[in-house]
DNA sequence: GCCGTTTTCGGCCCGACTGTTTTCAGTCG
């Protein structure tokens, strides 16, 4: 079996949890960590390297070089299979509760003999930690809110690993001969920020080869269900994927129904119904007669029902069938339309690839200009100084030289502290192409200052663009309070971009946000904020989330031509 | 467990906040 560097990743990480939690020595923790950061951010395959080229990944030694090449091998090592043993599956869970760490899983295992989230709430509800020392009522709040925060993700997946299941299953799928069509279908499609269970749809005479071939892919841990037209199955990363198999004619019409939203269909039904016909997932049909009208493609149901097509992330009951009735459906950005990425970081601070390589891979990609954009020094952990700053912005100039056709900004991401200023003093912040800003602390702050805060940001001459703005983590912290409209009109009229940040993990600012920034007539920069090079292809993830906000390439600056974006940056900073 | 022209041993991104304490451990970015 192919072992992906995720993979490897998650068993360096599962390593360096289940040591800190049997409160081993914290510096070998930190290696593990380190080296898991370091494989997911590899660009070559480490299934493909043997131990000796995989010590020259950074952070990888001889004892985790071997610890990968067994991995790779069998799927798992000896030190990880004795930590197993020793620690009980649901513990590791309990550090997945914000507030929530090693240290305080280790007492509460110990003293408490809890092993999983639902003894720990039975044990905080029935009082039990208030007997336990450092833990006060506060610790109790917090752990019951970190529980909630963690149930209302539970059973969903980000969209990176939904869809990186998803293509691996349309490709075995799709190569099963006598499969004419295949593709996933249901939120996914619909580039929802979290993924419930896949819907993959394909299109065949006969289903039975292709229920076959689903069934004997290697990542499938159980049957949970299979029929003649449809298959569910639950991969060992505990992902619900159901397949279903359709008549090659109905291809459209399943397609459109298994799509989704709910909302969307029971609308563009309810329009059907006005016309005198019926609308399921075998085709458009007249409702008197029940004579076939459409079925074979998408955009043939819609054009019947008087509709322009719809793409799939608007298919959210938002206004998108009276757009499609009035024929105003937007022409959204498309991955292919981004010119370049705005934020994205090196080794200099907490990236894992160095400057050369984060640049020769934006070069690959076609990217018309890239900016780097380390942090700042006030987060502290990076320990940036504005020498450090200085020399790399020397590295920019110098490698630009280099590359004909992309153009290098040196940028930087500047930390909005709780007053709303940042990190440098102007006359440094003017030597920037271009200053991202974003919040790194004091998340909890009052809506009221939380709004102050940002909107001085967004007043901030030398500010061009507010990074991850609501700073939520998916499944782990929530968004900061604020009052948006307001923080959206200031940045309407201090020329500041918003960041749609594509990171899986946070997709943010997310779709309802965007739709009304646009209204307040905000700009918008889709950004990876990749730490590594493999994160540079996050960027679709960032597409799906502006596509879902409705956004044209004109809302998005880092589609424009580099003299526009030049132009916008000139503008901001003049104020 | 990793790493090295101030080190092959002894360091290891550093500071702030929170909640618990009554001087600090744990968690986070």
């Amino acid at each position: 079996m192919a072992v992906s560097n995720d993979e490897v990743a998650a068993a360096l990480t599962e390593l360096a949890e289940l040591t800190s939690i049997s409160g081993g020595d914290a510096f070998k923790a930190r290696a593990y960590e380190k080296a898991a950061r370091a494989v997911a951010g590899h660009q070559v395959e480490v299934r493909t390297l043997d131990a000796a080229q995989l010590r020259q990944i950074p952070g990888v030694g001889k004892a985790i070089a071997d610890k990968i090449v067994e991995f790779c091998h069998s799927g798992t090592f000896p030190a990880l299979e004795m930590q197993r043993t020793a620690i009980p599956a649901g513990l590791r869970q309990l550090i997945d509760i914000p507030t929530l760490g090693p240290k305080k899983a280790l007492v509460l295992y110990q003293e408490l003999g809890i092993t999983s989230v639902d003894e720990l709430v039975d044990a905080v509800q029935a009082g039990r930690l208030d007997e336990l020392r450092g833990f006060g009522p506060k610790t109790a709040e917090n752990i019951m809110h970190g529980v909630e925060i963690l149930r209302h993700g539970a059973g969903r997946v980000h969209l990176d690993v939904a869809l990186s299941a998803a293509e691996q299953i349309v490709e075995v799928i799709g190569a099963v001969p006598g499969c004419t069509r295949c593709a996933y279908a249901g939120s996914l499609r619909r580039f929802r920020e979290t993924i419930g269970d896949v819907d993959v749809l394909a299109a065949a005479d006969d289903p039975k080869p292709l229920m076959r071939a689903l069934k004997a892919m290697p990542d499938v841990a159980d049957v949970i269900a299979s029929g003649p037209t449809k298959t569910s199955i639950r991969t060992t990363a505990g992902l619900q994927v159901d397949l279903r198999v359709v008549p090659p004619e109905s291809w459209g019409a399943a397609m459109q129904y298994f799509t989704g939203s709910k909302a969307h269909n029971v609308g563009v039904r309810t329009i059907a119904v006005r016309a005198g016909l019926k609308l399921s997932e075998y085709g458009l049909f007249d409702a008197g007669t029940d004579e076939l009208i459409a079925s074979r493609t998408e955009e043939e149901l819609y054009e019947r029902l008087g509709l322009q097509w719809v793409p799939p992330p608007m298919r959210e009951d938002r206004g998108e069938i009276a757009a499609a009735q009035e024929g105003t459906v937007p022409g959204l950005v498309t991955e292919s339309d981004i010119r370049g990425d705005l934020h994205t970081h090196t080794d200099l601070t907490d990236g894992i690839a160095s400057l050369p390589e984060m640049v020769q891979a934006a070069a690959e990609r076609g990217y018309a200009y890239f900016a780097i954009t380390d942090h700042a020094p006030n987060l502290y952990m990076q320990q940036m100084s504005t020498d450090k700053m200085l020399e790399q912005r020397q590295q920019v100039r110098e490698l630009n030289r280099a590359y004909k056709r992309l153009r290098l900004l040196h940028g930087t991401e500047l930390n909005i502290d709780p007053d709303g200023g940042v990190d440098w003093a102007d006359d440094i912040l003017a030597g920037f192409d271009v200053c991202v800003a974003s919040v790194h602390s004091h998340f909890n702050q009052p809506a009221d200052a939380m709004t102050r805060r940002l909107i001085k940001a967004c007043e901030n001459p030398y500010i061009h663009v507010i990074g991850h703005p609501s700073t939520r983590i998916l499944g782990r912290r929530g968004p900061v309070a604020a009052d948006w409209d307001a923080v959206f009109r200031a940045a309407a009229r201090t020329g500041t971009a918003f960041e749609i940040n594509a990171s899986p993990n946070r997709l943010d600012l997310n779709d309802e946000h965007i739709i009304a920034a646009r209204a307040a007539g905000v700009k918008f920069a889709v950004n990876t904020d990749a730490h590594a090079v493999p994160h540079l292809d996050n960027l679709r993830y960032g597409v799906g989330t502006a596509q879902r906000g409705w956004l044209t390439p004109d809302d998005v600056i880092n589609t424009w031509p580099l003299r526009r974006l030049q132009a916008f940056l000139r503008d901001v900073s003049r104020g």
